[in-house]
DNA sequence: GTGAAAGCGCTAACAC
DNA sequence: GTGTTAGCGCTTTCAC
């Protein structure tokens, strides 16, 4: 009974397991994944020499034989900021649930990222691809091998599942809110040619602007990171329009950090509303939007479950689909005053 | 030149770009992996073949023949808060330096943790473990079929690698910072049983309380998120204690919560504290402590890849590592009024 | 320089 | 019920 000696040792194989336990290969698979086709005394007998073994099956003889990896991908921008995190847990959480694991990866706007993502490609059996990580062309080539797919917040592209959160409509509420402050010029602090979603927040106060006959906002273009905000703040706070619609919350936050290092009030001298509801915007007070992060992950990852699904199962693929997650305006106190019975 | 017919279906095998390119298949993955052994013209070829193809090597067949899945996995005992955002996002940076991918793993401590983390164990080459996923059976259970493992933010376990932040002291220095407010009584909230971390900072507290003559702080249980902190101050804040110093800003956040509901003024009636300097602490003006997070996650893939390498090259294993990251004192207005020039 | 062939660890027909 | 065996896609000797 050599129980032990195997500290150290490489992991065991099939093979190993099958030997201690007196039957085949074929046995040990069977056993262990639960068939009804062994005996429950073989089945003993082979559980007790994997656990004797420490066997775990390795996973790329599995995925080999089995022509799947029982894993998706998520591609990010970046991971920095506590917005993407909820997407990833919704993503983890329902994939897991199916089964499958899950790989990230971050793309840091690297040179590289379109390699990354393609040699992701093939470890994985769906991808959901984040905002500007990579270009058309790359989704485009990566669809057509056939590789259920994803995108998250952005831009659709032809034959490709989309989800997004409600942009344009929302941003324009946004305004209509600013406008009932009484704020008659704004700047929009954020790069709407940089991501899909600042381009539609971008549109939305836009056009909301225009239908009240005011001034198209002035555009600042500005990274989407707190110190971005800050930095792109100190010069605009020199002279401050009525009202700064920032990008999202890390960028309005920084214009906060910026405004009171300036010594600008906040809603009295300029008001400031931001976008992703962090839960920073709720300590600082900062009117910002609710979007379902986690629902964005966790819808991703039901789709590209039903598309793998589908595709194992040769089904005729459906046309592609395209979802809109609602957001919601929450007004807090950097927007401007409110009465009592208004405010929370 | 049939170069179409390509979209929707398998993806390539670098059989078919042998040939297409009318080589073998040794040939082609000589020539893709960039081997010195085939010529310019060939690799051309076979370069393009492979391009028209859009072959991209399976991982599986990869993995299985080189006996190494360049991959890393991290297991959280849940994802939800930015604290882990941080983690993931320094591991994942250093882990893709080393050209490994990353897969990641909730438990949200679910019953088959156990069995999601050894599944998990079976597909990557080295394992980072954080914090009270799973119980030290399984991490001996692992460490003993030799996979490289490390673990954060965990109590060590004999052999395996361990990298940490500073608790207990400057839990201490926190403890002694607020005497120096003049407060006297403590609760901590928090369950120490719960978290290794958690423990630490309890037993700091714990340790500079007793050598100030003081009664022990009264501990009360909480979970380590906003909602918690924020149900447990509810009853706590009827009869508030001097200070509450919370497990981590989560928790104290919740604190802030509940205060601002019950009217209960922050710092004039009760001092709070945190942990972790999350973004939303420095809006909140929270009291915490900052710690290197992303440092956290860097050292982690850095050590795998460090154990991966002797593994592979069958070194002597250097003996097991413990590093304790350092941890700093924020002190902000939650702890107790400053003078000017103390304060920021 | 290139090809043939032997695995890597596993699953799933197919025999018995 | 269980064993035998043929792959899954790739890397890597070993011949030539």
């Amino acid at each position: 009974m050599a129980m032990k000696a195997l500290s150290g040792s490489k992991a065991a194989t099939i093979y190993q397991v099958a030997q201690r336990a007196g039957v085949s290969i074929a046995t040990v698979s069977r056993a262990l994944r639960g068939s009804d086709l062994v005996t429950e005394q073989t089945r003993t007998r082979v559980q007790e020499a994997a656990r004797e073994l420490r066997f775990t099956p390795n996973r790329s003889g599995r995925s080999l034989a089995e022509g799947r990896h029982a894993a998706n991908g998520i591609v990010f921008p970046d991971l920095v900021g506590p917005y993407y995190a909820e997407v990833i847990l919704g993503y983890e959480e329902t994939a897991a649930g199916y089964g499958s694991s899950v790989l990230i990866l971050a793309t840091h706007g690297r040179a590289d990222a379109a390699a990354k993502v393609e040699e992701l490609a093939g470890r994985v059996d769906g991808l959901a691809v984040m905002g500007r990580t990579v270009d058309d062309a790359v989704v485009e080539r990566i669809a057509a091998i056939g590789l259920p797919l994803v995108l998250l917040a952005r831009d659709p592209v032809d034959g490709v599942d989309t989800i997004r959160t409600r942009n344009e409509r929302t941003a324009e509420a946004l305004a209509g809110h600013l406008l009932t402050h009484g704020h008659r010029s704004f700047v929009f602090l954020g790069d709407p040619a940089g991501a899909p979603d600042v381009a539609g927040r971008h549109a939305g106060l836009a056009a909301a602007l225009a239908a009240g006959g005011l001034d198209a906002p002035v555009v600042v273009p500005c990274g989407l990171d707190l110190e971005s905000g800050r930095k792109a703040a100190r010069k605009l706070l020199k002279q401050p329009p009525d009202a700064i619609v920032g990008a999202n919350d890390e960028v309005a936050l920084g214009v906060q950090l910026a405004a009171e290092q300036a010594g600008v009030d906040i809603p009295g001298d300029v008001a400031v509303t931001g976008w992703d509801d962090l839960m920073a915007a709720r300590f600082a007070g900062l009117t910002t939007v609710v979007q379902p992060m986690r629902q964005l992950g966790a819808t991703a990852a039901r789709w590209l479950h039903e598309r793998i699904a589908e595709r194992e199962q040769d089904n005729q693929p459906v046309a592609a689909r395209r979802r809109i997650l609602p957001t919601r305006l929450v007004v807090r106190r950097s927007c401007g005053e409110h009465t009592p019975e208004e405010s929370r």
